[in-house]
DNA sequence: GATCCTCGAGTTCA
DNA sequence: CTCGAGGATC
């Protein structure tokens, strides 16, 4: 057991480097959450025992002593700190110690918000800004005047009259979200210093030495209250100030409010709260200040703060917690992706256990470890991602984690590609988990839609050998459903449910196969989706579907083919025509036909294919070696065919017009047994599109044709996908995402950052009632 | 070769 | 949602 003075010691040691690094070398080691937590117990030990109180304890003062680098200003009137409220009995508490003191039935209070920015303070003589400080240790600060002056939100001359001789304003310098997205982008780019956060940035940028480089940077202001006031007179309450302040040409945040009891302000907290995602800044929590000064006043201060305010947090964002191991994940192709197993810590309104890390390169830039003590995040519904490590509290004798070099589920090789981030195991559809992983994205909702066979059954029925492929889901039977749970429980020890109520429940297995049997009737989209082939996403499947119209033509086209459809490239066709040649896979499409799976809308190709149904094209889509777009037409009008080319000798080639080491690339090429095979495939598969294809018809014109549209927000009366269906029968194109190539958002309920874009673009923008009134309007 | 857009793939919790 | 990378375009 530690005695309390030995826990203050660890306690002082712990804050105050945390200060030095936060407030000195900008290099926060732990989460705000986490200090917070120490100097409240610090706090708490020290009103318990008095006498231990010393005058240099972190709760004696505000932050640190300045860096030096700056000289040091002097604060007339010391910059304070505010107490923290976390949770609504604290701010019920600090009401009923003011309404017990001023004994009074109302009162008035000033909320804002709190940024998560750099406390300064301006210095204004004669309406003229003539010294701006840091925080410092709240008594002295550093004189950062010359940088102040580079941000524009800060006033150099102040505004209308009535000003007093000398004003201190205080308030708040930051860095905009967006500013501070759009400035680690181009230092991303430029091989310049990555910002942290916001906080970090606006901290960093007000204490550069050379003021050219702060002026970069882009820093904006808030003021909240002011310091030294002489020759002059301000308003007797907070709001009013405020409002003064404004006047004056000063930035005050427009969420400022005057609320009025223990409810104003915690609704104030609620509504705030709800809208701290959307926020063009950071914030950490609101203020709360009594907004009369003749109340501030007889409230008056304790050591470090004012009675008479208080600082309501939000729950953490950040938080820390120890990382127990790291392990990997094998995904459908392969990919294997590490991820952080944790001790459970709230974040965020969640309890979170495991966070992704993404590939073995940000393993290696954070230099994650077993044991290590890690900072999460989890902004907003934002995924949890490994921010850092506190490398104070690493246990020794760790090393650097590995991607392991063999897949932990079959064994095999994990590899990498030249260049590549991903590692993949190298075991294909030998590898359960990859097998595993093909039948569930198989039988999702975007692709085969069965309904209820999700991981867990698809584990079980894969682990005990029911289905090895996705054919094999549509042999089974509500008998195999049965025998598998038997397996099930007697492996897992379970008591089946036949003990418990002394019958074989059997309707889950009959619901299970009729969605099985459900699903036989599908769209070739959905199908080709479905089979999981490498870069053959929900897009693409439905490209291939509308441009050839038929899974047996796909079937037998060789990859160069697959390149006539616009947005397939050499190394999607590539993907999707060696997963064509194996005959593994040739043989699971036969099956799954055999099997009942009828593909509903086959049609013949698009006549649009037929722009492209050429030799030459052909030759560029072959991506031979020296053959450019000019020399593919020279051979294509020389030679009738492809199999003439592969009969010609190379001199034929020169004297259809090539230079020799074209043609000699050429021949080179040809002599490969597998590209003339390739070759003549491709010829034949070129005249057999030819007969097929009809001319290009036009179709009747959509109101929405060639338009670009983008769905964000939720809809009451239909789906966005179903939104989307409709949308796409009138002509439109569906994206994912606003850039200056859309043409139209529909902004359905809470629409965020999609719609953010759009205004910004100036791009047209509808709301759900005009959506429905045109497709009412084009039913 | 650079740049802009998209698409694909992987992901967390209740 | 975010990253990485493929495709199109100049």
């Amino acid at each position: 057991m530690t005695t309390p003075a030995a826990r203050i010691a660890d306690l002082r040691r712990q804050l105050e480097d945390a200060n030095h690094r936060y407030h000195v070398l900008d290099e926060p080691n732990i989460p705000d959450a986490e200090y917070d937590r120490l100097l409240r117990e610090l706090d708490e030990l020290e009103t318990a025992h008095p006498e231990l109180v010393t005058a240099d304890s972190p709760t004696q003062r505000v932050g640190n002593a300045p860096a030096g680098k700056f000289a040091e200003v002097r604060h007339a009137i010391p910059m304070l700190s505010l107490g923290n409220a976390f949770s609504d009995e604290e701010v019920e508490d600090f009401v009923r110690r003011i309404a017990d003191k001023l004994k009074r039935p109302t009162l008035l209070f000033s909320a804002e918000p709190k940024l998560d920015g750099l406390a300064i303070s301006l210095r204004y003589e004669g309406g003229a800004f003539v010294q701006g400080a840091t925080r410092g240790d709240g008594a002295t600060g550093e004189d950062v005047t010359l940088n102040l002056r580079t941000v524009k939100a800060i006033p150099l001359k102040l505004r209308g009259k009535g000003w007093p001789d000398v004003l201190e304003v205080r308030g708040e310098v930051y860095m905009p979200r967006a500013d501070f997205e759009k400035y680690n982008e181009h230092a991303r780019l430029h091989g310049g210093k990555v910002l942290a956060n916001p906080r970090n940035g606006a901290a960093g940028s007000l204490r550069q030495l050379d003021p050219r480089i702060t002026a970069q940077r882009p820093l904006a202001f808030f003021a909240y209250g002011t310091g030294l006031v002489e020759g002059g007179e301000l308003p007797d309450s907070h709001s009013a100030t405020l409002k003064q302040l404004r006047a004056w040409g000063f930035p005050v945040s427009s969420l400022s409010e005057t609320v009025e009891g223990v409810d104003g302000l915690l609704d104030y907290y609620r509504r705030i709260g709800e809208r701290r995602d959307a926020l063009p800044f950071d914030i950490d929590g609101v203020v709360y200040k009594l907004d009369d000064g003749e109340g501030q006043r007889t409230m008056g201060f304790v050591s470090r703060a004012p009675r008479w305010a208080v600082a309501h947090k939000f729950p953490a964002q950040e938080q820390m917690t120890v990382l127990d191991s790291i392990e990997v994940n094998v995904g459908r192709t392969g990919a294997v992706t590490p991820w952080a197993l944790m001790q459970p810590v709230h974040v965020g309104g969640v309890t979170v256990t495991r966070a992704t890390l993404h590939n073995a390169d940000q393993v290696a830039r954070l230099d994650v470890r077993n044991g290590d003590t890690v900072i999460i995040r989890r902004a907003g519904d934002v995924i949890p991602e490994v921010v850092g490590v506190v490398l104070e509290r690493r246990p020794a004798g760790t090393q650097p984690w590995q991607m392991p070099t063999a897949c932990p589920v079959c064994g095999s090789e994990i590899v990498r590609e030249e260049g590549a981030a991903v590692w993949r195991c190298s075991g294909e559809l030998t590898c359960p988990a990859q097998r595993k992983e093909t039948i569930i994205h198989f039988a999702s909702r975007r692709a085969m839609d069965i309904e209820g066979l999700g991981e867990r059954f698809v584990e079980d029925l894969s682990d005990l050998d029911f289905v090895q492929n996705v054919a094999d889901l549509y042999k089974l039977t509500v008998e195999d459903l049965l025998e598998m749970k038997r397996r099930v429980d007697a492996r897992d020890g379970t008591t089946p449910e036949t003990v418990k109520s002394g019958k074989v429940a059997t309707k889950w297995a009959e619901n299970l196969i009729e969605a099985i049997d459900r699903s036989r009737q599908t769209t070739l989209e959905r199908f080709l989706f479905g089979l999981g082939i490498q870069h053959v996403g929900e897009s693409t499947a439905k490209a291939l579907a509308q441009w050839f119209g038929d899974l047996q033509l796909i079937r037998r086209l060789p990859w160069p083919l697959f390149k006539r459809v616009p947005d397939i490239g050499g190394e999607v066709a590539r993907s999707l025509g060696h997963f064509l040649d194996q005959p593994g896979n040739q043989q699971a499409i036969d099956d799954l036909l055999a099997r009942g799976v009828v593909i509903g809308d086959t049609h013949p190709p698009s006549g649009k294919l037929r722009a492209g149904l050429d030799l030459a094209t052909l030759l560029v889509d072959l991506e031979i070696p020296k053959v450019t777009r000019v020399r593919a037409e020279q051979l294509a009008s020389a030679f009738p065919s492809a199999q003439a080319l592969l009969d010609a000798p190379v001199h034929n080639f020169v004297t259809a017009g090539l230079p020799s080491d074209s043609a000699n690339a050429f021949a080179a090429w040809l002599e490969d047994e597998a590209n003339a095979q390739l070759l003549v495939r491709s010829g034949e598969a070129l005249e057999e599109l030819s007969k097929v294809t009809p001319e290009d018809v036009a179709i009747a014109a959509g109101p929405l044709d060639g338009k670009t549209v983008v769905l964000t927000g939720g809809l009451a009366a239909m789906s966005r996908d179903e939104a989307g269906e409709k949308l796409e029968a009138l002509g439109a194109k569906i994206a994912g995402s606003v850039s200056k190539k859309t043409h139209l958002v529909v902004a359905g309920e809470a629409a965020g950052s999609k719609l953010a874009k759009a205004q910004e673009l100036g791009i047209e923008i509808w709301d759900e009632a005009q959506l429905l009134a045109f497709l009412e309007q084009h039913a």
